[in-house]
RNA sequence: GUCCCCAUCGUCUAGAGGCCUAGGACAGCGCCCUUUCACGGCGCCAACACGGGUUCGAAUCCCGUUGGGGACGCCA
């Protein structure tokens, strides 16, 4: 078994194809088969090579690997000329001499007559001249043509329907049709798991495939990824590729889950599962029929479910390109990494609640909500002079210790200890939420911890 | 317009004729835990598009209607 991703490098890596070249991994890595990577870049219009290295970089991050390749079709396009000669030759294909622009017009006329415009099929009939320009089109034969789906089972389409379509351009390139049959056949691929928007390529791609005599591989048309509008996942409604996704600070294995669950299940109420897990229980055939909404908004959750169960070493190199210019070593963040991970959703969330720490002492604000909500009360300057006493002898500064003194001082002030913890976070962090405060302090040190403190007790009357 | 495909909570889904008073998850709401925020726990809200069949029995099979999507290029 054998199966393929065929990205065209005209843009970024999109959802919608990262899944389908996970769903392509997985039924490969189920059923023992390999799996090829095919860059489709015979449209020397659009495609770019800086778009093949960034597909190729983001499978890479997404952690989705391939046995062979990345095999160009733009390598190959002698290949591709021969096998169109083959069908001329035979009978099967034949030289087409009309002009875009005749085709246009006739086009726009039919359109104009409400008509949907079809190829006449005119130069079927008309002499062989290959030095003159022309296209290269496929005979299509009427009657029914046939062909099983994995997803959708069998499918028919009337081949009377089907246009005589252009095998080879006149700039003696091929198209999508040819390249991809052609290819399909030489690299030997068994399985043909791709976007339902092929899905009316498909009887075209079926011809040809007997054209050249070769076996017809099985299909599987993937449901389309819509948008929250329910049209196919555009720009206009969200992020519509991988890098977006890694810059707003998803983990790759967030993505790779999420993306699994998208028209596919393992069934009894697994959610969170590894690419191995999944790549023993996936089969394309259970796959769903129906197009599925990507709702950011679950993967934004599923992200936050991997990093608390990640390690801070596993994270480390993740949030790197998050941490700025001079990002701080691993050892000096494990723990804060560690005290954070279960408050954010995503990378830049954990890089963002973790820059307090390394603020300037002097320059830390205060959010104006907590300061509303936590500093008031006369005797509260004195108490929190008491506090800075409390720390400042506290040995050793632990957290243990450290929470100890406090709410011994509270008992002893005749006061809760939330009238403590709250001004004592402020004064740490400037926010009205934060880890454990005790646990901020320790990370803090005591120095540090005792000089946030002061300075709130200075600038209480301003705040009061 | 023509052809093709699809249809379970707002969203992702479980469901392969009786296990369905339709299960789980996200989001929302409430309560609990708690120094805050998260995490976690408990609970609530919420769906088989509609109409006909078939069958002892239909979310599940068939037909139709409606609704949605896709394709109709010398793009892929």
């Amino acid at each position: 078994m054998k199966l393929r991703f065929a990205p065209s490098p005209t843009g970024f890596l999109h959802v919608g194809g990262a899944r389908t070249a996970i769903f392509n991994l997985l039924h490969a890595r189920r059923h023992g088969g390999t799996m090829l990577l095919r860059i489709e870049d015979t449209d020397v219009e659009r495609s770019r090579q800086h778009h093949a290295e960034q597909i190729i970089s983001s499978l890479q991050w997404l952690g989705v690997p391939w046995d062979e390749g990345p095999v160009y079709q733009s390598d190959r396009l002698e290949r591709y000329r021969e096998r169109a000669e083959e069908l001329v030759t035979s009978g099967k294909a034949y030289r087409c001499y009309c002009t875009v622009e005749e085709l246009e017009a006739e086009r726009a006329a039919a359109e104009h007559a409400g008509k949907q415009w079809r190829y006449s099929g005119r130069c079927r009939a008309i002499e062989d001249e290959a030095d003159e320009p022309h296209v290269i089109r496929f005979a299509v034969s009427p009657g029914v043509i046939e062909f099983h789906d994995l997803i959708r089972g069998d499918v028919q389409f009337e081949g009377e329907l089907i246009d005589d379509f252009v095998l080879l351009r006149s700039d003696r390139n091929p198209t999508y049709h040819l390249s991809v049959v052609v290819d399909d056949i030489d690299m030997e691929i068994t399985h043909v798991a791709r976007g339902d928007d092929h899905l009316s390529n498909t009887p075209k791609h079926v011809v040809l495939f007997r054209a050249f005599g070769a076996a017809v591989p099985s299909f599987a048309h993937l449901p389309l990824i819509l948008g929250s509008d329910k049209k196919r996942l555009s720009k206009r409604t969200g992020a519509t590729s991988a890098e977006e996704y890694r810059e707003m600070g998803i983990v790759p294995e967030a993505l790779f889950n999420f993306l699994t669950l998208l028209g596919w299940s393992p069934g009894e109420n697994r959610e969170i599962f590894t690419q191995d897990e999944a790549a023993q229980w996936f089969d394309l055939s259970h796959v769903n029929k129906a197009p599925a909404v990507f709702d950011p908004e679950k993967l934004i959750w599923m992200n936050g479910q991997y990093l608390m169960r990640m390690t801070a070493d596993q994270i480390y190199p993740h949030l790197v390109p998050f941490l700025g210019d001079e990002p701080r070593p691993l050892d000096e963040l494990r723990t804060i990494i560690d005290l954070h991970k279960m408050r954010a959703r995503t990378l830049r969330e954990i890089a963002e609640q973790m820059s307090v720490y390394f603020a300037d002492d002097d320059t830390l604000e205060y959010d104006p909500d907590a300061v509303k909500k936590h500093i008031k009360g006369d005797d509260l300057a004195a108490r929190l002079e008491r506090l800075h006493e409390a720390l400042a002898s506290t040995d050793p500064f632990d957290v243990t210790t450290t929470e100890e003194s406090l709410r011994k001082l509270a008992e002893a002030e005749g006061v809760s200890a939330a009238k403590l913890i709250h001004p004592l976070r402020l004064a740490l962090t400037g926010r009205g939420a934060s880890p454990p405060i005790f646990d901020v302090a320790v990370v803090m040190g005591k120095e540090r911890t005792l000089r946030r403190l002061r300075r709130l007790i200075e600038r209480l009357p301003e705040l009061l």
